[in-house]
DNA sequence: ATCGATTCTAACATCGATGTTCAGATCCGA
DNA sequence: TCGGATCTGAACATCGATGTTAGAATCGAT
């Protein structure tokens, strides 16, 4: 195998990120691989573009783990700046699954997003009991904001906006602290 | 002239947001018009999409006008909360704007792009300078974070996990003062 | 060096969407 | 009611992308 499975996901993202409606002969091409050999791994496109949610969605779920969001004897606001940090490197992948719309009718894909979201939420309900975040504010709400705040900070890297090494810290002032003067 | 080209501009507008990749006979279809007529007013499908477009940046700069952002002598931080409000409803033609990537090639969107991009930032300068808005954060990362707070306001309303009637607030509530608790 | 597996090139069929054409239906004002 | 304009349905050509197949080439292990 001489370019990995890893590797088409990863010039795949990349590719059919920046262009939806790209070819799978762009996609083999990028990847270095004939045309035919890409078939061989993923029979049809849709099998490719499930693939990539799949891996983005995996990914996410491990840098959730890694952060410590589920444990309850973690600080869950300083689990949330850990994870928006390792959130940043997968922008392309987000990016991706923000716009592909056609990967809302996968009932596999709706439910993990979910999962994700019901994580993520609870984090926010918890850091408001210890009185970390407002109460006044909906906790799906702050998730949200979190999130899109996570996808503006990598579409500002992206187009040279930010430095890379800013994100996270502005993510998180942003969403505990504000952009307004006291 | 039974149905407009507004109200056909609206239907696309919707159908295409929901999926990109929809075909022009069911844009015709949802707009209530045959494929011919569609074809009558746009030319090719790049037409249409590229009118789109237009349109929703159009409203973007209609808003801006009507909430006196470039205007020197209102409060910018009032005035971005008023647009905030008036672009609340523009969520469909947003939506559809951030995920068409094929309009990154036009000059002349680009350019429009940029100037509403260099109108919220400039506001936000004179926040800064007015002490409305900390001074240690770059003013294009606060545009970007409210923009992207619009989006993130827009889609829960569209998920119908916050009320319509909320989004504003909370927009400008978590840009302005966070979600942090004091 | 050989064998088996994998990848490659180069074709091919298929299919759906775009864009065109045109004759008839429909509408709307005079 | 008439006449011009507009909309419509039904074809048609074209084109590009998907997916398939076969044989040649390449590679990797023994």
């Amino acid at each position: 195998m001489t370019v990995s499975t890893d590797a088409i996901l990863e010039t795949a993202t990349r590719v059919l990120a920046a262009s939806p409606t790209a070819t799978l002969a762009d996609v083999a091409r990028a990847a270095g691989i004939s045309r035919t050999t890409l078939f061989m791994r993923f029979a049809t496109r849709d099998d490719l573009l499930l693939a990539l949610a799949v891996d983005a969605i995996d990914r996410i779920d491990a840098a959730i783990l890694a952060a410590g969001i589920t444990d309850a004897s973690h600080d869950p606001v300083v689990a949330l700046a850990d994870l928006t940090a390792s959130m940043m490197p997968l922008g392309a992948r987000l990016g991706y699954l923000l716009r592909e719309r056609s990967l809302d009718d996968n009932e596999e894909l709706r439910e993990r997003w979910a999962q994700i979201d019901r994580t993520i939420t609870d984090a926010v309900r918890r850091a408001q009991a210890a009185h970390r975040v407002r109460a006044d504010l909906p906790a799906l709400w702050v998730a949200d904001a979190w999130f899109w705040l996570v996808v503006a900070a990598w579409e500002a890297v992206e187009a040279g906006r930010i430095a890379p090494v800013d994100g996270p810290r502005l993510v998180i002032t942003t969403l505990l602290d504000g952009t307004g003067s006291r």
